[in-house]
Parts: C-alpha cells; sequence; structure tokens
DNA sequence: CTGCGTATCTATACCGAGTATGTATTCGCG
DNA sequence: CGCGAATACATACTCGGTATAGATACGCAG
C-alpha cells in the first residue's frame, strides 16, 4: 500500500491528475523510483472505489482531475503518524537463495557468496558515486528527500555485504568444525559422512 | 521470482508435492516466511506451463506430485551462478514515507523519525532475542539457514535505525543552517534561493 | 467408539504492485 | 512541414500474496 499512500499525501497537497502525480512522485525519489503510469490509474481507481480520492470535473484541457476526500485525509494522516511495522519480514530474493543454498547439496556456497559481494560492492560503489556527484545539500531543498532516498540505498547495501562477510565467516568456522572432528567441542561436529536433515519437513 | 526458483531448487532434490514444498520451504527459513499454500500450487502450476517442472503421476495418497525438468535444473542452475541484481531499487514503504513526508508541508518529521525508530528498535530486540534463544550451533546443522535468515533480517534492521539516526541529525543540521543564515561554513551553504543539481533523473 | 479438533492436502477467487502496450494530442525544432 | 519527444489516459497481463473452501487422515477426550 505504499503507493496508494505515497499518491493519496500527494493529493494531500492539492488535486492533481494522474500524470502529474507520476511527475511528483518520481521527482521526490529522484527517480530512483519510476513509476509506471498505468499504476498510477489503477492506484486512483482503486482509491476512489474506497472512497480516500474522488474525481473533479476535467480541466481545460480535459484532464481527470483528482482530489482528496476527507476519509482520504485521515488516512494520510494516520499513515504518517503510525510506524512501518516490519511484522512479516520482506522477502528478500537473496536471502531466500542463500537459506536455499546452504541447505541443499552440491550448491558451491563460497562461490555464491563471493559473486554476490562483488556484484554488492558494485552496486554500492555505483551509489556513493551518485551521492558524491549529488553532493549534499544541507538546506531543506526539494533534494533532500533524493538524498534520503539515495543514503537508505546505500545503508541498505552496505548491510548486505556485511551479511554476505558474516556469512562467510560462519561457512569458514562450520568447515573448519567439520575438518577438525575431536572432541573439544561436545556432541557439535556432525557425524562424518552423511548430511545432517536427511529427512525433513513433511516426513511421508 | 524469488519464490518460483526457490521451489525449483527444493524440486531439483528430488519430486514433491506442493504441501511438502511449503514445509520444505518454512523449515529452511526457521518459519520467518510462512508462505501460502495457494501461492505454493499457482507458482508450480505456472512452472508446469513454462515447462521447468512437470507431473507425475499422483502417487498412492492421490497426491499431485511434480518433477524438474532439464530445463528447470538448468534454470536453477542459473540462479545459484547469478549474482541478484538491485537494477531497480526495491520500493521499501518506510523510505517512500520518509521521501514524501520530508517535501510534503505540515508533516512532523521529526515525530515520524522518533516513533519509526522507537518501532525499528522494538523489531530489533526481538530480533535478537530469537537470535540469542536459538544460539549458535556452529555445525552444518539444519539450523544453519535459519540463522542466516535471521542474522540478516538484523542486519537491515541495524541498517534502518542507523539511517533513521542519519536522517535525524540531517534534519538538526538542516534546522541549524535554517536558523543561523550567517555565514562561517565556507562554501557548504548553498547560494540562497537556488537548489543545485536542479535537473536529475527524469527531468521535468 | 464416537465425535471433535488439528494436521495434511488440493484448489480457486481475489487483491495490489508492477510491466507492457496502445492511442491520441501537443510541442519543440530542424 | 513533419518527425520525435513529452504529455496524457487506458487496458491487458503477470506475479506475489491472502483468504477461503473443501476433503481426508489422525489423535484423543468423553
Amino acid at each position: 500500500m505504499a503507493i496508494r499512500h505515497g499518491l493519496l499525501a500527494l493529493l494531500d497537497e492539492g488535486p492533481a491528475y494522474g500524470y502529474q502525480l507520476k511527475a511528483s512522485f518520481e521527482e521526490r525519489t529522484g527517480g530512483t523510483w519510476p513509476l509506471n503510469i498505468g499504476q498510477v490509474y489503477t492506484t486512483l481507481a482503486r482509491a476512489e472505489r474506497d472512497g480516500l480520492v474522488a474525481q473533479l470535473e476535467a480541466d481545460d484541457e480535459g484532464r481527470v482531475v483528482y482530489e482528496i476526500t476527507d476519509s482520504g485525509r485521515r488516512e494520510v494522516a494516520r499513515w504518517f503518524a503510525e510506524p512501518v511495522r516490519r511484522e512479516v519480514a520482506p522477502r528478500d530474493e537473496l536471502t531466500i537463495k542463500l537459506a536455499v543454498a546452504v541447505t541443499a547439496p552440491g550448491v558451491d556456497v563460497r562461490a555464491l557468496v563471493q559473486t554476490q559481494r562483488a556484484e554488492t560492492m558494485r552496486t554500492l560503489q555505483a551509489l556513493t558515486r551518485l551521492k558524491i556527484d549529488a553532493d549534499p545539500p544541507l538546506d531543506g531543498s526539494s533534494d533532500t528527500a533524493w538524498h534520503l532516498v539515495l543514503e537508505r540505498l546505500i545503508f541498505d547495501a552496505e548491510a548486505e555485504a556485511r551479511w554476505l562477510d558474516h556469512v562467510e565467516s560462519r561457512l569458514l568456522r562450520a568447515k573448519a568444525a567439520a575438518e577438525t572432528p575431536d572432541q573439544n567441542d561436545p556432541g557439535r561436529g556432525p557425524a562424518p559422512g552423511r548430511t545432517p536433515r536427511a529427512e525433513q519437513g513433511t516426513a511421508r
């Protein structure tokens, strides 16, 4: 519902038509998040269905202008007042991939991690370059939003890189533990020659 | 396509039916990502349509068993070999909210940030508690995957908290800069009245 | 042993986000 | 003039995700 609320918040600043909303939204995120125009119209249609916005009469050029309703205004206020709750963790493709990979036989997890790390660092560098180029408008200019978005992307990419390093060191430690099957770690080392969890889940 | 590939990778280890796949998937992520069973069937149906899996004859109990095809196997290999590329930044609700909030009139951004920070810290603590409880199976046990997932969630939550702090300090500096419009900050303060990088991305 | 709840198993309808495409008009510009 | 880009709206489609329905099997309390 992020898009819906975002558009609603824009409409809270005054009536607008679809294309205008698309442009406003993209401007605020510095083009980081291009919005498909079709999505704007369907989202507006759904918001209208739910009584959050209403169509005004078309303007001089025949454009369909939308206006926020009282109900919509309340919804925007609620959206801003309530924090985003991460009850269900967002499904991240990389995390899924690694979770499956470490438990699947015959997957070279270390290669996977290293390939991914290189890619993540590439992303991170591209973002950093963008940030340097676009440098710091310390004022309250309209670019602040775009900077915040950019910095969020950087923080996330850094977290991803750190996690990949962490995964790698964990893999190394697991490997070391497996290769020194002497005691000294009572009961932890898996029995050599067999893969734990040969069964799994829905035992038939 | 994360779900599709995840299920495909599971099928790469041997034929299975829908419910089994759901259970396997959830087991590998320690229940972090409950998978709606309906999604499994539709995903399997689409994968079958695309020639990645095929139905075997129903087993003794009449369950619909799927098998991966050669094409599917290639797809899995490709998935593991290629890194996840973040070409288009994922749309994060919080980031959208803040980007809109800082440019919207009449939104108390600092309150928003603080409310969100409290919520993020709550999430982070809950995750940390989980991690401590479930503690470290340093072996190659079946819990490794679940630990990785959990740690990823923690890293992400930490990044979010750090970002919120960063946003707050940026807001403070902007406020300070606005309240002391004297110089004394050579070259940093933007020329009053104009915004650098007015173009950028989707130039309006 | 009867029946109630829970787990297993499949299936379909629906929604929202996202993409692709089609169509028409306006506007800058060589 | 005309061509391409920008503006503007609309629809069809895919995919991930949720809700719900319905069927059978199983444990176990009364």
